[in-house]
DNA sequence: AATGGCGTTAACCGCGCGTTAACTGCCCAC
DNA sequence: GTGGGCAGTTAACGCGCGGTTAACGCCATT
């Protein structure tokens, strides 16, 4: 059963969209502006983002990027009125997957979901990196055979690292992915971190959790 | 550098084509029916396919069935003159990722080439000098085989020049880099070359970073 | 009302890193 | 031969970054 998210603030298009997934048993969520789509992404697992160009609070391309910005990879096709060449260049650039110019036909929306869904459901939904990893599905985690009990931010965090892994991930990426944009005060951050590598690291030999001086965070086998 | 394959039987078209990617430093081969296409992916590995629908010997829709039963997965972009629905419908069944009615602009062919091959492969960014690499993703740093190790400014410095490399950087602009508009007041600068150096070069024969008296310092490779 | 999980905050600590100053060696001018 | 300037070298100091711990408060569950 796939899943999408549909973020569009004209409410008629998007009821008559939803009910056409549904007929074509997709489940489709719906965000009328672009702060609560980005929430909803954050939140939750789509196959695909469908995502209106003019959106109050927050336009389609900054949210493309931010999601860009946080490691999701979430396939996204843009659907805008304006028929520019230089729109489709901007949205590309932010990372967009597919393009589609109001009005179009229903089928050919399905299509194209189906076809980003399709290339998305190749990958596995398992992230790892060494003896770690990571079920999307079923949220556990394991380092080799011991199951690992993450709290939730503690997943987030090991999510994005993994996402990026072997890069190295700054303070800052890691803030915007647990928060958004207003991260607390202090050294939150660096506690979850702790945290983390305890629930990661502590009963074994070799860390994956590595931190790399005035540049961040990254998870790497250290082999040698 | 970009790798793709176009199949198209319109030469003319197809020169045109190979040409443009060209100008973007992108590698181009060109077969001009379906069994030539078919043959080329299956012996060679290829970024993105751009497939014409109307071809000699076997039609677009064919290569692209017979690619992905064989389990190849090489994102698929199909060029074609009708516009019609059924058509595009026929082409996401059979495993297309992208679709573009001719005429087409060259520009939006290009940033769909990007996009399809951008999903695919996250292309590590790297600088080099020499035997002297630094990959900007993994913050790691290698002279041969050998990893260096380096403090943040020895880290900032060594990009500097890196991205000027071979040209001569003056002391000025790599204050500038390293510390914006206030500079600390005395010799830092030459203390953190010398620790650049030790970790570059102290352990090989050959010295890449050189000092220009007078005017700055610059990386390179000296062969004589 | 009591409990426990979880996120945030503050405080503390050790060490690495950057800064600084002082010194050496070299080249060139006089 | 002598002095000044420039580049390289070394060691000491002190701050701040990153790691660690504990306490507090919020919320959900019972």
């Amino acid at each position: 059963m796939m899943n999408i998210l549909l973020v569009e603030d004209d409410l008629d298009l998007a009821a008559t969209l939803v009910q056409y997934f549904e007929l074509e048993s997709i489940q489709c969520d719906h965000a009328s502006n672009g702060l609560a789509g980005l929430n909803l992404m954050q939140n939750n697992q789509y196959d695909v983002l469908l995502l209106d160009l003019n959106l109050p609070k927050l336009d389609g391309l900054s949210v493309c990027q931010q999601l860009r910005a946080n490691g999701n990879d979430t396939p996204i096709l843009m659907l805008t009125a304006r028929d520019q060449l230089n729109d489709k260049i901007d949205g590309f650039d932010a990372g967009t997957d597919d393009y589609l110019i109001k009005p179009f036909e229903m089928q050919e929306l399905l299509v194209r979901v189906q076809a980003l869904s399709r290339r998305r459901s190749g990958q596995s939904r398992i992230l790892n990196c060494g003896e770690l990893t990571m079920n999307l599905d079923t949220k556990t985690v394991q380092r080799g055979q011991r199951e690992l009990k993450l709290s939730p931010t503690g997943w987030k965090l090991l999510e994005t690292l993994l996402r990026a892994a072997p890069a190295v991930v700054s303070r800052q990426q890691l803030e915007q992915a647990l928060w958004g944009d207003e991260p607390p005060d202090s050294n939150s951050l660096k506690v979850h971190l702790f945290n983390l590598r305890k629930a990661i690291d502590s009963q074994s030999t070799a860390p994956l959790l590595h931190t790399v001086p005035g540049q961040g965070f990254c998870l790497k086998e250290t082999r040698e």
